[in-house]
RNA sequence: CGGGGAGUGGCGCAGCCUGGUAGCGCAUCUGGUUUGGGACCAGAGGGUCGCAGGUUCGAAUCCUGUCUCCCCGACCA
């Protein structure tokens, strides 16, 4: 390693590369960047600060759009009555195989072990989602139309047991924002659904570059219990599709279940309209597989811990004496600066460690803007800035001219990684694939090279859909934008008028 | 939950088949040399081999159970 020439990787900084071991890779990007890792209960993880700062930022900006869009955020008990989950049969059928159910309320000691004691007369479950327990607080809200609507949102974590774990993508808990409400009829509740699914559209495109798909979910892919499910769905490096975020239309399912009911204007009595919608940690797993690259993760700048991490260098005392304020002030300066709405974050990292390997540490984990800042540069009023989009292209910018664009800077990487993604995920939207034959030869590849969507006419059978579970693939959506001629499904070659998006999904 | 693989110092691994109380690289610490860079030399610290039983004079090595991780499958945000 000693030898190798400059700004030019002779390797690259994570083991495993997207293309030779995709799921290793994912693992190795987790673990080098520090964001997060297996804790002793299978399923579950710690969520380390790099980690967790990224989802804070993501949920500061959400939590801001929700609340602008005129919610509230509540707080329900993380425990639910077996007894109010029985209340909706799609719900209990969806949710009954992945229920952690809490039976006792006390240990006690027995030959040296604490066993489970005091059992409950009524099994708890802990909440896979809470739409039964905040419809029986809205069942008690709401009482008449001057109630309507409310909209609520809560920040909790949530418990699906799961039998194959991934880091952020599926454990056994997660953290999420599940919003619900309840409105007077259908098509006010509709809107709802409508806004904020685009609300997790711009939250992915705008705020975290990642594109998405918007669309409808199949009848089978639907919300247990809902309507409608409609869902944002992206592309990760492999191929595959990631539901990134759901909104449903509930109609009256719900209400019905827990009597969620208002006296109308004429005096008489209604069900509500309800809807729930909600983005998890998973998120993270979007933008890890979305951006990252055989050098470790690539945060985009509107939600990096430090968007700008600035590397003293210094060998000795004398120049850490002036190294070190400068670094210090620089900060401050940049810190004093507005980026996409929010107060820049920069950050001196002062640790004792190599400075090479000090870089190579935040490009792994993926600094959006690594600046190295030495005596040499002390004396020529300058700063040598890595951009994490072009980490070979390590160049000097006069420190002054640095700090006044550093807004211009941030943006240009957040576009580069918007542009990048979407440039990736649109070149494997396959929309030239029209029969059966030519599908399944598509899907049975398995390549990482060339693997991704098919979009396509279907017929919108359950039959149809049926026959690509020995594929492993699933329509992931039926977009919005679809097309105005009809044409042939292509699973059946049956009359079809809309297109949906088919692939191998996380 | 079914099939396969794996758990040895912080990380990556060897040893296990042919039982006799543990080894390598990186990292760490100390000293020195370097000094726009994931450095070099020398020395040092650190593990009882996932956990629990069993076989044995003796187990990281054999047997059983269990937990955790990874891959594939079914299910799912």
């Amino acid at each position: 390693m000693s030898n190798k020439p400059q700004g030019k990787p002779t390797k690259t900084a994570i083991r495993f590369t997207r293309e030779a071991d995709f799921p290793a890779w994912y693992q190795e990007v987790i673990k080098e960047a520090d964001m997060a890792e297996n804790s002793g209960v299978r399923g579950c993880m710690v969520i380390k600060p790099w980690g967790f700062g990224i989802w804070e930022n993501l949920q500061r900006r959400l939590d801001q759009r929700i609340k602008e869009t005129g919610h509230q955020n509540c707080y329900f008990p993380l425990f639910i009555p077996l007894e109010l989950i029985e209340k909706e049969a799609a719900h209990v059928e969806g949710f009954a195989k992945e229920m952690a159910v809490v039976t006792h309320h006390r240990l006690v000691a027995k030959d040296g072990k604490l066993v489970p004691d005091g059992k409950l007369d009524s099994p708890l479950v802990v909440r896979p989602t809470s739409e039964t327990m905040i419809g029986e607080s809205f069942a008690k809200w709401i009482r008449s139309y001057r109630d309507l609507p409310v909209l609520i949102n809560q920040w909790a974590n949530v418990v699906r047991w799961e039998m194959r774990p991934r880091l952020f993508l599926r454990t056994s808990e997660f953290l999420w924002q599940e919003g619900h409400t309840a409105h007077a009829d259908e098509q006010e509740a509709r809107a709802e659904t409508a806004t904020m699914l685009e609300e997790y559209r711009a939250l992915a495109e705008d705020w975290l570059a990642v594109p998405v798909i918007a669309g409808e979910k199949s009848a089978s892919e639907r919300f247990p219990g809902a309507v409608e499910t409609h869902t944002i769905e992206a592309m990760m490096q492999d191929g595959k599709a990631l539901q990134s975020g759901t909104s449903h239309y509930l109609g009256q399912n719900f209400a019905h279940a827990a009597d969620i009911k208002f006296q109308d204007k004429d005096g008489g009595e209604s069900f509500c309209h309800t809807t729930s919608w909600g983005v998890s940690t998973r998120m993270i797993g979007a933008i890890i597989m979305t951006h990252g690259d055989d050098d470790g993760l690539r945060v985009p700048p509107t939600i990096a811990p430090h968007q700008i991490v600035i590397l003293p260098i210094a060998r000795d005392e004398e120049a850490a004496a002036r190294v070190l304020p400068a670094a210090d002030e620089l900060a401050a300066k940049l810190n004093n600066t507005v980026a996409f709405g929010n107060v820049v974050r920069a950050h001196v990292d002062k640790r004792e460690v190599n400075a090479g390997e000090k870089r190579w540490s935040w490009i792994k984990k993926g600094a959006p803007i690594i600046v190295e800042l030495g005596p040499r540069d002390l004396d020529q009023g300058t700063v040598m800035v890595t951009h994490r989009t072009d980490i070979g292209g390590k160049a000097p910018q006069q420190m002054d001219d640095f700090v006044t664009n550093i807004r211009e800077q941030l943006e240009s990487i957040q576009a580069t990684l918007f542009q990048q993604a979407k440039a990736y995920r649109d070149a494997r939207v396959r929309t030239d694939i029209q029969d059966f034959e030519a599908f399944k030869a598509y899907f049975k590849t398995d390549d990482v090279n060339t693997s991704g969507f098919v979009r396509a006419y279907w017929d919108e059978s359950a039959e149809s859909e049926a026959s690509l579970k020995e594929l492993a693939v699933t329509i992931r959506c039926l977009p919005y934008d679809q097309p105005t001629a009809p044409g042939v499904c292509v699973i059946t070659g049956n009359p079809a008028t809309k297109h949906a998006i088919f692939a191998k999904a996380y």
